[in-house]
DNA sequence: ATGAAAGCGCTAACAA
DNA sequence: TTGTTAGCGCTTTCAT
């Protein structure tokens, strides 16, 4: 292991000039920079993050914390903020908490003890959520996708509560009078927000909101295929569902089809979070696309905006989702005589920054 | 930012003996010890990791790199990886490189100098790559999916060569003679070892081996439409295709779409990795499917291994993939009179285990 | 069983 | 412009 130390005295300075030359101090003679510079190649040397983080209590690492690595909402918002980290030279530390505050704390807990910059989160709870801690060490904190409530950090939203109200009018559009939605917990801004959207959506048509159709558990597969079982048992089972996002609408859609039924014929799906894979499949499901790429990039710019100043004004900025019409509304079918090129209008284009929680 | 001295002086004792009750040293006595636990959490005391790994020289993060955070293959493992370390209360440290050496370096410095306790890693490149560096320095490494020629580490793999003749010859089975493939770079093992398997089909099956239908260039979905884009516009285009891995395939199954062509019947299509979405959709996609999960889980238990036996002898493991047949192939069809039992049959139970480079 | 003290590799006053 | 030196917070001998 070789050290600034083993630098300095091969290249006849002392240490504190090697480390001036390593930080790209000016005042250094060029003649010495290009020797100790040259040392350094020669000898392999790699300074120490640690010796460094220690000594300027901070390092070049980010931490991401998100609650589902196998989401492609959040492996794009992962991507872009590595995309912006990377061009700032700056490392992320990649969290994966699996909607689990435990696992949220460790690494939270992590994050805090290795001294990261900042940390750009989706976090599990709105409120009590453990990044209280890093607010109080002074470490800045973006909250992503969800909300915090008790904590005043920059956040970057999408506004769920119109997603969500959208997309199930347009379920009532079709005509869908009995309409089911599973959700997140309600301690999540996702979860509790897209609840809201749907209710509103009934109430400003007039519709009952039937408990029996309100599902509100958690983000994964397991839960959407629970509940569709559940609301399929129902002695008046739903006509359409909205599926809160991409993992419960696969957990939704796999009970369906164990059921033998048929979308949209014998039951509408609408979905949030863009199902990637759309593009590989003739039949497809219409869903609130978010556009998850920009909502990472603006969350890591705001970091690093942040950390540059950290006295300047709190932000909160929120975005717009968007509907994308798919077959599993049942309404494609009617505007699209010729299924040839039905599909291909909605083909996307191979942009990096997909959409798609 | 309270340290250890604080800590100390409230508790009326040595920061040695704080740090040793810490640390679970028996020789203290249990008033003390104690004392200083209840010290501890009144003061909301965490030790920090960076003094703690400038000390000792490491630290408890393990690195994982990938080369694609948004390929299911890469996310699955990914989440083996960390649900193993989380059972062993270490944290991962998620680089994704994004099949690019520069920024594969990048992160292999970074890891390097924060002193991580030891890397899985799936490379970019088989030979000279960057990683050599944390084997010199001592820093257990082991390799996932991919091998590394040069470097003698613990190894896990899947049967590339095998799993690819066997996709080849089921398309040769159908009666297929004109079989493309698209594939990843040379230098990468999943991209040589893929094309081997199919070359050794074609040959083995006395059919020649046709230049034109061989795509190598990169693992990207970028590059499996412009490779497909390329096939269809030749005089005598393919009849198969063969995919690489899954972003090939998107890429790939888009532009057979631009194109206005029908799967199966127009071109067959046998793609390399689970397509996970198949469960959501009535189409699918005949596939090899690769234990991305027990990937991952084998060759983080092989690190924590190598971590506390670093003189064991090196492991290298090779698992086996399964053909999931669907209908992108063709031959479903024939198989199934009756379509409603057809695809229930091989919807996937929700095993977080999912399949699926 | 406990404390004193050295030092991990680096940065940043302060001196020169 | 360069060197000397004092820590950052922790672990770990070595004493006691």
């Amino acid at each position: 292991m070789i050290t600034m130390k083993d630098v300095a005295r091969e290249a006849n300075v002392s240490n504190a000039t090697v480390s001036r030359v390593l930080q790209g101090e000016p005042h250094v003679r060029e003649e010495v920079r290009v020797r100790v510079l040259a040392t350094v190649k020669r000898m392999g040397y790699k300074p120490s993050r640690v010796a460094r983080s220690l000594r300027t209590n901070k390092s070049s690492v980010i931490g991401m914390v998100i609650t589902d690595v196998q989401n492609p909402f959040f492996t794009t918002l992962a991507r872009a903020v590595e995309d912006v980290c990377y061009e700032n030279n700056y490392a992320v530390f990649l969290c994966h908490v699996d909607e689990n505050i435990e696992k949220e704390r460790f690494y939270i807990d992590t994050m805090l003890a290795e001294k990261v910059a900042g940390v750009v989160i989706s976090p599990t709870q709105e409120t009590n959520n453990p990044s209280w801690i890093l607010v109080k060490a002074g470490i800045p904190v973006v909250s992503v996708d969800r909300r915090m409530l008790d904590l005043t950090v920059d956040t970057v939203t999408v506004d769920n509560i119109s997603g969500a109200y959208k997309a199930t009018t347009h379920l009532i559009d079709h005509g869908c009078r009995d309409i089911a939605i599973i959700t997140g917990p309600k301690n999540s801004t996702t979860g509790r927000e897209r609840l809201e959207g749907y209710i509103k959506a009934l109430q400003d048509h007039q519709m009952n909101v039937i408990p029996e159709y309100i599902k509100i558990g958690s983000f994964k597969s397991e839960y959407g295929y629970k509940s569709m079982m559940e609301l399929l048992k129902l002695s008046h089972p739903p006509t359409a569902v909205f599926t809160a996002n991409y993992p419960i609408a696969q957990g939704a859609f796999n009970a369906i089809r164990q059921n033998g039924l048929k979308i949209p014929d014998d039951i509408k799906l609408i979905a949030y979070d863009q199902i990637e894979l759309d593009t590989i499949y003739d039949t497809s499901i219409t869903y609130m696309a978010q556009p998850s790429y920009d909502l990472g990039k603006i969350a890591s710019k705001l970091l690093f905006a942040r950390i540059n100043a950290p006295e300047s004004p709190i932000q909160k900025i929120m975005l717009e989702p968007s509907l994308h019409i798919g077959h599993s509304c049942g309404c494609l079918a009617q505007l699209l005589s010729t299924p040839e090129t039905g599909p291909s209008s909605r083909v996307t284009s191979f942009n990096p920054k997909r959409k798609g929680d």
